[in-house]
DNA sequence: TCACATTTAATTGTTCGCAATTGAATGCGG
DNA sequence: CCGCATTCAATTGCGAACAATTAAATGTGA
């Protein structure tokens, strides 16, 4: 192959594509945090989910929506399976009926603080400092 | 909520776990590059397994597995759908029977040229200068 | 008030991602 | 050569993720 053909092929380069890289951190991520969220029961999503509510209860599901980026395609069923979990309620608003409010249980607001554990483990699991992992947040946001 | 209570609950927000930041990052990324790989045909997984055929093509399923961290769950259907698609054949090893070997097709190996309008249209929209990313890139990997 | 647009969840269908299992081919120790 | 472990792909089952559609509630303009 020419030079030429090689220069005009390093875009397409696995190597040099930064969204490989955040795509393979992000499961990368997921691998560290799956046994530990076995704990909880609970998966990733889910956890985020968790975290959202632990921060602030009783919000309707498009809120928790826009906070992460999913939609209801995606929520609907991930919540179902909370609510069967005993996490989470599921209520009409009553001013608005379009709208799904999401309650933590008595269950759901319990599990926070077996939950405490999980950013530690995950600290020491990535073997790298906090400021390490601090400045790395700050590149991508 | 008393202060104490605050300092204990900073680790478990949303907004300072990096998890999320990547997370996150990864999902925009899936949403720049959607409506651009619509006009090639492809999903963004299989995008990337057209980047490592492109870079080396005819080899084992094993290897794809291993340079994008996917196992045969993930890659037995995504290659059937490329090969549905008619951009590669698979083909046993005679050496090994084992192993599925995964080949461009002329077809495969065409798209090649109509891809690398992709990362320049990925630079454009994301809104950062090729230091900025590389130097994000370096930070993740 | 009534027609119509907007908002919101739910549903349907496709594709990923992974754990666990299965089954075939190969490698190896005795 | 034989028994057994190992390697590799395929399969099964479940949980995301998202586009597109549907349906109900609400808002709005004439």
């Amino acid at each position: 192959m020419a030079r030429k053909q090689m220069v005009a092929d390093q875009p397409l380069r696995l190597d040099n594509q930064i969204c490989f890289a955040v795509y393979s951190a992000a499961h990368a991520f997921n691998r560290v945090y799956r046994p530990l969220l076995d704990g909880l029961g609970l998966t990733y999503p889910q956890y985020l989910v968790m975290l959202v509510l632990w921060e602030h209860d009783g919000v309707p599901l498009k809120d928790i929506g826009e906070r992460l980026f999913l939609d209801s395609g995606t929520l609907t069923p991930l919540l179902k399976r909370l609510e069967t979990a005993r996490l989470i309620k599921r209520t009409r608003n009553t001013e608005d009926e379009r709208e799904v409010l999401i309650a933590l249980t008595a269950h759901g607001h319990a599990l926070k603080e077996k939950a405490r554990a999980v950013p530690m483990s995950i600290l020491a699991a990535s073997a790298c400092s906090v400021g390490e992992l601090t400045a790395m947040k700050n590149e991508i946001v």
